[in-house]
DNA sequence: CATGAATGAGTGTTCATTCAT
DNA sequence: CATGAATGAACACTCATTCAT
């Protein structure tokens, strides 16, 4: 990482080179799966098409990756589950009341996955889940059981700090992940199937969901949110 | 076909049995088929199997339907879009306010599509409308437009009588299809891989979310609803 | 087999050509089957080669055998351990002393076994048996062990009549076992590699074979067979 | 690439090891193909892990031996072929009886090949002699021929010294052969898959082999050895 | 009307061999 | 000299669809 500054002039290129074909040929692949993932569903893409897109040769592919699952885990692994570490870090910095760090993970996961393709990936699975158990469990480890643990812990912070009042913890995380998924399914099926006159703006659907939530949330100071008051079971 | 004007002391059997079959035969194959596509999906669901499942060869399947996509119309036309004529007309003949209206309509929807088998089939067309183009633009045209339109027509009566204010009513017909959508999706996805301690009250739910919409649809009283000024673009 | 002479004129057809059906197409793959695998061994062999070779497609093949394990297993019943029963009941009916028995035993061998290509089994599994455990137990339950106990009650016979002098069984078993199997092995390999010119007479062979054996095995008369002293350990 | 002309104060330790190398890379790789060929036949090893039990990447396999098969002839030359010369100087020096020497040479076999990972390669050929005649061809010259050979002098030198009787050689050489290749099968096959409850002593095996074998081939002195009369055809 | 035998194009995966570095 | 990334042909097995009976 950090080069000497004299004396490498032969090294730069040559650890530039590794460093690139180390991460570039499984980059690409990644690249190309998650989009073929995305498009068509685990079972529906080629590996032959992935290693297309990608430039390689199917035999390269599975240089990188030892069968289709690996290459999916890889993929969820990349665009989600590898990050958990850094929003859990944010999240431990975080210097501000506990309504503006959940609008924040809530715009903040729109910027980086919800807008991508990644957001893609619930979709895939929720299609998926029945016919490939392997991939199943993998999801719940790896990105649904972190990804819950989060949000979780946002809500505990604010019941903590007397921001929100006391709520069970399991519906609450539902509550902060539907509009989330909503807007991924959106984003991925039913949006592409009604004409492109039903817009739906997702900053503008997220502020208004966070409002609903927050208030819902929120301790009652004049008068309760009767509408959320059997708003999950 | 032709069946002989007298001695046939042989074919009342065979005739009750035959109109019979002409019911039960694709009755049992659509029941079977519905079971199977919602289970694993259209591409992952064998035809061997359904024939199977319904007790009869795989060729007797192809006897009634020239191939599989045609079979899953028929499962769609059996179990939703066939349905639509008599909900036209239960809505024609209703008496009563547009707000009791739309809750008839939500709480019947889950009692006969919502609850049953059938509402897997949104979950499923989400997944394999990329991968088969005639389905999906069969079950866009059979489907949603009746399904739409029917909401339509539920909002525009309500603007109507003036029960409920003037809106966009693609927005309107979205806003009170998403809470079926996600009853549907928790039902056959996301709620069989939550534990069972999170359970969701289809009721219940429903009984909130038509809170919501309809004091959002309300013409404004006392207060506007701040939350919903800006919900959906 | 033997039809009745009367009233089956419409049954006669369709009767064989069932029985024809049920036996013809595995009656031709397992042919084929045998044929290639005794050629080339089972790994190298090619199920579409196979397929060709019995006139019929790959699908056709797996849908009489699930897989080429099960279609070598079916070949190595339908031509060696689907005979034990039948061996079995000679032996219980044989009458006379054991060592016509015996080489009753080996020259039949020859005739159904040996000389067919059935022989060339042995030598097949001999080299795949590391590379597929689940057929060397298999091979192992239901050839080696039938057989080696068939020949383990001709011994037993010869003992208990008096005409074998007492001997340790399981040496007795691949004493017997051996002149088969360089049988087998010549016929399949050895034999094939040198030239035409080294005959080798299986029945000639086997005699000779059997003297030794029957020598060393019969009680000792006047002088005992001293090469046979310390043959086998 | 570029070697200073002096200063070569880092060098003779490369160069020693390269020297060491070039016997010492081929070596390992040959010995770690000897191990798996004959654990796993020819076809069914891959040379990945033949470059990986001899501690080398496949790209410097190939930079040896330019493909498998000839990897498998090396393998075989140096492990067979390549000793007949001294084999055949041993015996033209060999100073005693026809009978000792054939003793000799069985039992100085199983010390250097019978009882070395070297005696599966026979097994081996069997098996894949038909997939790979190149391969079968090259054996039988560099292999079968001289080996045939050799034996075929020894006993022509009992003949031609009155110690044995005359004899076809063709058929002596095989019958000289067949203890040894039992032998190996045995080892290699045979053995593995009765338990270790019938153990077969080489050593004895061969005692009593040559026993048979020079008492059949010794001019007749008392009696004539029935039992060997029609041995071979 | 009902069957089930037959098909063949298509899928994920393997592996000997090449070659730029 | 040594590497390891890249290839592509090959192989076992699947499955929607057809059709003679």
């Amino acid at each position: 990482m950090t080069t000497p500054p004299s004396k490498n002039f032969t090294l730069p290129d040559q650890q530039a080179r590794r460093s690139r074909r180390k991460e570039a040929r499984p980059g690409e692949l990644l690249a190309a799966a998650l989009d073929l993932f995305v498009e068509k569903g685990f079972a529906a893409t080629r590996v032959d098409e992935v290693a297309q897109r990608a430039g390689v040769s199917k035999g390269t592919l599975f240089l990188y990756f030892p069968s289709k699952e690996e290459l999916f885990k890889a993929v969820v692994r990349e665009n989600i589950s590898g990050r958990f570490a850094e929003w859990n870090d944010e999240i431990d910095r975080f210097d501000g009341s506990t309504h503006d760090m959940l609008r924040y993970c809530l715009f903040n996961w729109w910027e980086r996955v919800g807008s991508t393709q990644a957001s893609g990936i619930p979709k895939l699975m929720m299609s998926e889940a029945q016919n490939f158990p392997e991939l199943a469990s993998f999801y719940r480890q790896e990105v649904m059981q972190p990804g819950n643990a989060l949000i979780e812990r946002v809500l505990r912070r604010g019941v903590a700090s007397g921001e929100f009042r006391p709520m069970d913890f399991t519906y609450g995380v539902y509550l902060v992940l539907a509009p989330m998924l909503f807007l991924a399914l959106w984003k991925h099926s039913l949006g592409t199937c009604c004409g492109d006159d039903v817009q739906l703006d997702p900053h503008k659907y997220l502020a208004a969901q966070l409002d609903m939530l927050t208030h819902g949330f929120n301790q009652p100071k004049n008068h309760p949110n009767p509408s959320l008051e059997h708003a999950l079971p």
